[in-house]
RNA sequence: GCCCGGGUGGCGGAAUGGCAGACGCUUAGGACUUAAAAUCCUGCGGGGAUUUUUCCUCAUGUGGGUUCGACUCCCACCCCGGGCACCA
């Protein structure tokens, strides 16, 4: 009797996987292929067991693709450079590369402990020089064709840290993540952008491409974030201040113009100081501002936060028709969205009815809605705010139209007058990819008195990151302060230049690494689009839905843009993407932060590589998330030590059988119930595994199946060793995508001396699934009243008969009539009666 | 406020409109053992009737509806989780 030792085993196989090359793939365009990738690790810390959910997923489907005969590309990289790497060196006094590779070490030594089937060959660490080198190569293409850019733009500014803050790490309103005390400042900087914004419609539009093969709710995370907006830009002149140019509002009403009562502009709208300069409200103006800006900031507080705003002094004229309006400054107007400065019509959008009816502007109504009383804007208690269903009143000669008609006729005529004209805007907004930080990608640019802004020749790629940085912590970019990066000579006139300084978003480094997976060594180019085009799209992408936008958004534009240097021939990089819920232990999600991470590599140490992984698949479906749960673990534990008894107790016998095989017609009673069972537990397992992802249901079938052969025991006494092998070779292919191990293990306990990697996955023999005989249950009027056991597609007359023999049926059926029967093939028979 | 998910035993969860609770965990009892662990077997939603057998009945957040039949479809509502949020 050996008993199931997963330590040597996982050992074992892992070694003969390696050593076979397994899991190495080459492009061969005459076969299939499958590209399955879980999204790449930022190594920090440790992994813990919510990291290996997502990578189980990705296994298990990469080793059922394997078995169906694809040509499977399943790589693992490190999103290796970022500021925890920085700030850790900071605090340790090391080097962000030597704290970054001993955790890139660690990780790697526990993807390998759980024995995931990639191709080691194809790793890729964001933060070698052979990487990044194509972040620059990229960078100077998209500088060509003007697509990366340089602007001042406003950024967080911490005062203490004296360095520019991403928006993650401004914290409770407006505070510094790490002084909390400290209020962020907003300040004007030169900084480095890519202008997602040329591609707004494209990424609005192959969203389409992407449905049914992304879940909905990412798709519409995504829309909502490009904000497609369809109105109209209008301009209003100012008339009581002389040499002011218009003020230009946007609207997706225009058609309700007629109905503006007052023009709002934001707090921070560069008109208002012009405006309250010499204005008779001015003395009380600068506490109102103070006061307004402040609402602004915590993002709990908006959603209660009550209008509030002041009256300008100043006019301005609606275009329409003239009509003299008060300039107002509200808190709800936003300075980054659309031109800063609405107008406000009461009677048809419901922020404009609150503030208005709170400072007492008029309210006007000009839709006038189909088939009810007119509506009085001086006693109406809500908006109408409804674009159809209506028609315009109190228009001039727009009345009568349909707001939809009155749109189109009124932003013609704005135009034709040029003071407006219909435009669509987009809440999307540039990329903006500075970062004034070390570990990072540098931005090869060059900046000389006499010419100016000089790319870096591509020749002179990798621009490298300076070995030894003057890393503190404080000050602006680590790289200005070190001059021996800083200073360079002029690629066009020799003479001494600087170096730019700012580095990149590392989000630059994961929207395109899966390209380099294809052809992760070229030193001669990104990647040979030849072997891209064989391996792309991504067939499955698995990741987690916190980057829902910002990486997924990324990759999607990075990959138009290659497309459009010829490149790439696909419009959209990712076919099909999963996102799996999280591990939670006690509620929330794991995190060291927290202090509820259960190890990884403990948790291998402690049961194996294969109980993890089943564990993982077994506990909750993939998409929804999983509490961790100490006990349930044993139980898969439980479940392998079944397994493994199993085979071992049968597999000397069936060594033994050599290779006669099952034939339909010999079988006896016994054998035909068990090989019914492992068929018809393959046909189910494959439809789970294929089509539904239903992995804790595939499982929980495979245990029923082992279940069942535990009841026949003892085997010997009836089923001959080939159904023996038969039956249990099938247990062992079905558990083989979720634990390899332990299966390549069983099979060779089960007398194969090829390793179980070059099976396919089984064929379900139908003669064997199909009952002979089943079970059904009969209801009298929907309710259940007996069970039949009936032939396997009887006909319904025949089943009816049978019923109404039945004792306890036919008692429910005396002095009633039938009036209907319902009857489902093999399934269910329904009498109805009155 | 808007948009997604989700609500089924003590717990995790199963169920193309067709026997609700598969499978696992927990737990109780039994077998094996000097004993324990491991293992194997059996029971385990509530209520009721019944002598074992077994039968009835209620039950998938709440209230309606469609249907011969609803965890599943439709309408309204409640609760939980997530995302977006004064987007003009």
């Amino acid at each position: 009797m050996a008993e199931y030792n997963p330590q040597s085993i996982e050992a074992k196989w892992q070694k003969r996987w390696e050593d076979a090359r397994v899991f190495e793939s080459e492009a061969e365009p005459a076969k299939k292929k499958y590209y399955v990738l879980e999204m790449l690790p930022y190594p920090s810390g440790t992994l813990h067991m919510g990291h290996m959910r997502n990578y189980t997923i990705g296994d298990v489907v990469a080793r059922v693709k394997r078995m169906r005969g694809f040509n499977v590309m399943h790589p693992m990289g490190w999103d290796a450079f970022g500021l925890p790497a920085e700030n850790a060196a900071i605090k340790n006094q090391t080097h962000p590369r030597e704290w970054t590779n001993k955790n890139i070490a660690e990780f790697q030594r526990t993807l390998r402990r759980f024995g995931f089937s990639y191709d080691w060959r194809r790793e890729i660490s964001t933060c070698e020089p052979e990487y990044y080198k194509w972040n620059q190569w990229f960078f100077l293409r998209m500088l060509e064709k003007g697509i990366a850019y340089k602007k001042k733009s406003r950024v967080n500014w911490c005062p203490k840290c004296c360095t520019v803050l991403a928006n993650e790490q401004v914290v409770n309103g407006g505070y510094c993540w790490r002084h909390e005390d400290t209020l962020v400042e907003v300040r004007e900087i030169e900084q480095w952008f890519l202008k997602t914004t040329a591609y707004s419609d494209q990424l609005l539009d192959d969203l389409k491409q992407l449905e049914g093969g992304w879940p909905e709710r990412v798709i519409t995370m995504q829309r909502n974030w490009i904000g497609k907006s369809q109105g109209a830009k209008v301009k209003f002149a100012v008339a009581d201040v002389p040499g002011l140019d218009p003020i230009e509002i946007f609207t997706t009403r225009i058609d309700t113009i007629y109905g503006a009562s007052a023009m709002i502009l934001a707090p921070n709208h560069p008109y208002v100081a012009k405006l309250l300069d010499g204005s008779p409200v001015k003395h009380h103006a600068d506490a109102m501002l103070a006061r307004l800006k402040k609402t602004s900031t915590k993002a709990e507080d908006i959603a209660t936060a009550e209008k509030e705003g002041f009256f300008t002094g100043r006019h301005t004229i609606n275009p329409f028709n003239g009509e003299k309006l008060p300039i107002w400054v509200g808190n709800f107007v936003l300075m980054e969205y659309g031109t800063g400065a609405i107008m406000a019509v009461p009677a048809h959008d419901g922020r404009d009815f609150e503030f208005c009816r709170k400072y007492g502007l008029p309210v006007r109504v000009v839709i006038q809605p189909d088939g009810v009383a007119p509506l009085d804007g001086a006693t109406m208690e809500a908006p109408f705010e409804e674009n159809e269903n209506g028609k315009l009143v109190n228009s001039g000669a727009y009345n009568g139209l349909t707001p939809d008609a009155a749109i189109a006729r009124m932003g013609a005529d704005a135009a034709a007058k040029s003071f407006g004209k219909l435009e669509t805007i987009f809440r999307l907004r540039d990329w903006g990819i500075s970062r004034q930080r070390y570990w990072g990608t540098p931005i090869p640019v060059i900046y000389c008195e006499k010419d100016g802004l000089v790319p870096v020749p591509e020749k002179d790629l990798p621009v490298e990151l300076p070995p030894n940085p003057n890393l503190t912590g404080q000050g602006e970019s680590p790289l200005a302060t070190t001059p021996e990066f800083v200073n360079t000579s002029c690629p066009k006139c020799g003479g001494p230049a600087r170096r730019e300084t700012d580095t990149m978003d590392t989000f630059v480094d994961s929207s395109w690494y899966f390209y380099r997976y294809c052809d992760p060594h070229n030193a001669n180019a990104a990647f040979d689009p030849a072997k891209v085009a064989y391996w792309f799209p991504i067939d499955q992408y698995i990741g987690g839905i916190t980057h829902a936008i910002l990486h997924l958004l990324y990759s999607r534009f990075w990959c138009k843009v290659m497309r459009d240097i010829g490149l790439v021939k696909h419009d959209e990089p990712i076919s099909r993407l999963f996102t799996q819920g999280m591990v939670l232990k006690g509620g929330t999600a794991m995190s060291k932060s927290k202090g509820n991470v259960v190890g990884a590599y403990e948790m291998a140490e402690k049961y194996g590589a294969d109980t993890g992984r089943l564990y993982t698949l077994f506990a909750a479906p993939p998409e929804k998330d999983l509490e961790w749960s100490e006990e349930s673990i044993e139980g898969a534990w439980r479940f392998l030590n079944r397994v493994f008894r199993l085979v071992d107790k049968h597999a000397g016998a069936i060594r033994g059988a050599g290779e006669s095989k099952c034939e339909a017609a010999s079988l006896n009673e016994k054998e035909k119930t068990l090989l019914r069972k492992a068929h018809q537990t393959l046909s189910r397992v494959t439809s789970d595994f294929e089509t539904r992802w239903h992995f804790n249901s595939a499982i929980a079938l495979v245990m029923e199946l082992t279940n069942e052969i535990y009841a026949a025991e003892p085997l010997e006494n009836n089923i001959r060793a080939e159904i023996r092998k038969e039956v249990l070779e099938l247990l062992t292919l079905m558990l083989a995508p979720m634990t390899p191990h332990l299966s390549e293990e069983l099979w060779e306990m089960l007398g194969h001396s090829e390793g179980l990697w070059k099976s396919a996955w089984p064929a379900i023999n139908e003669d064997f699934a199909r009952d002979d005989e089943v079970e059904i249950p009969v209801q009298v009027s929907g309710k259940v009243r007996g069970r039949l056991k009936i032939a396997a597609g009887a006909t319904e007359e025949a089943v009816v008969e049978l019923a109404q023999a039945d004792a306890a049926i036919a008692a429910h059926l005396t002095g009633k009539r039938i009036v209907k029967k319902i009857y489902v093939p093999d399934r269910l028979l329904n009498l109805v009666v009155a």
